[in-house]
DNA sequence: GTTCCCATGTAACCCGTTACATGATTTT
DNA sequence: AAAATCATGTAACGGGTTACATGGGAAC
C-alpha cells in the first residue's frame, strides 16, 4: 500500500474538480477565497501539488496560448482522479482539526503581563474576530442567491466559521467583564 | 537583529517559568494537559526546545540523581530568560491563529458524497466535539477550586475551547436539520 | 513610466511528526 | 514474566512558509 497522501493534495484535486479548466494562477485565488478559512495553502504549495497530481495522472494539464496575457496551463480531473477523490471522501478520518492560537498562548501566561497588555491583547483579538465575522457574512451573502449544491457547501462552511467567531467574541466579552470587577 | 524565534520556544520557556524545577519528561506531560488544546507540541519537539533554551542561556539545567528512578535534568528560567519571556509577551502579534479542519475540507466537497457519507461525517464530528466539551469541562472543574492567577488563566483558555466546541455542536445540529428537510 | 495583473517557477529553510532505541525500576 | 513508568534521546522525512526571479501586457 502506497504512503497516504496529505489532505492538501486532495484539497487541490477537489478544487480542480470543482473549477475545471482553471489555471494554477486562478486556482490560487479561488483557494484563497473558498477553503482558505479552514485549509489555507500558499501559492508555492499549490503549484507543487499540481505537479504531483499531474504526475499521478489524476489531473491532466493542457497548454493554452493567449493573446493579451502569458500562456498558461489549465487543469482537469481525469477519471482516475475523480475515483481517487471519491475514495478519499469515502474514507473516515479523525475529526480533530489542528488549531494553534498565539493569542491563547500569550493569554495562558497573562499573569506575567501588565493588565494593560492583557487588555490590548484582548482588544486585538476582538477586532480580528470582528473582521472574520464580516468576511464570513460577506461570503454567505454572496452565495445566498446561488442554489447549487457547491454553493450550499460553501455557505455552510462559512456558517461554521461565523458561529465559531461569534462564540469567541462572546468569550472576549465574558473575559473582559471578569477582568473589570475581578482584578 | 536576530531572527525571530518560533512561538513554540516561548511556550516552553513560559512553561518552565510556570513549573520551575521540572524535568523534560514532566514538562511533556504538563504541556499535554495544559496548553495542548491551543498549542500542541510533541515530545521530540519539546526536548529540542529545551536544548535551544539552555543554549540561549534562557534556562539553566541541573542534573539530579535519583535512587528509585533514572537521573534527570531539571530546568529553571534564568533572569535573561524571564526578560525574554516578558519581551515576547509585550510584543503585539497578529491575532490570527492557524486552523485546519479535515472535516470541513471534506464537507466542502459534500456534493461528491453520498448523503449517508455526509451524515456519518457529521456524526463523527459531533462525537469528537462532545469529547472536547467533556475535556474542557473537566479542566475547568479541576481548576474551579484553585484561585491563583495561573489557574484562572488556564480556566479561561479552557472556557475558550468550551465555547468554541459548543458553537460548533450547534452548527452540526443546524446542518443536520437542514439536510433532513432540504435534500 | 511606474505600477499592477497574469503566470509560473526556484531556493532555502525549519518546524513538527512518526518511529524507534535504550535502560533501569516499579507495578501487575 | 510482562507491562507500565521514568527519562532522554536519534534518525529521517516532508509539509508548509517566506523570499525572490522573470517577463510581458495592461492600466493609471
Amino acid at each position: 500500500m502506497a504512503a497516504a497522501l496529505p489532505d492538501t493534495t486532495y484539497a487541490v484535486l477537489g478544487l480542480i474538480d470543482k473549477v475545471p479548466g482553471a489555471s494554477g494562477y486562478e486556482l490560487v485565488t479561488v483557494a484563497g477565497r473558498s477553503f482558505a478559512h479552514f485549509w489555507p495553502i500558499s501559492q508555492t504549495l499549490l503549484y507543487r501539488e499540481l505537479d504531483r497530481l499531474t504526475g499521478l495522472g489524476w489531473v491532466a494539464a493542457t497548454r493554452v496560448e493567449q493573446l493579451h496575457a502569458p500562456s498558461k496551463w489549465i487543469y482537469h480531473t481525469t477519471t482516475a482522479g475523480q475515483g481517487a477523490l471519491a475514495d478519499w471522501l469515502a474514507t473516515p478520518t479523525r475529526a480533530t482539526g489542528s488549531f494553534r492560537s498565539g493569542v491563547l498562548l500569550r493569554f495562558f501566561f497573562a499573569y506575567r503581563m501588565h493588565p494593560d497588555q492583557v487588555r490590548s491583547l484582548l482588544a486585538d483579538y476582538r477586532s480580528a474576530l470582528q473582521t472574520q465575522v464580516e468576511d464570513f457574512v460577506a461570503i454567505m451573502d454572496k452565495l445566498e442567491a446561488v442554489s447549487t449544491p457547491t454553493a450550499r457547501a460553501g455557505r455552510l462552511t462559512a456558517l461554521h466559521g461565523l458561529r465559531t467567531a461569534e462564540a469567541r467574541l462572546k468569550w472576549v466579552e465574558e473575559v473582559e467583564a471578569q477582568l473589570e470587577d475581578g482584578s
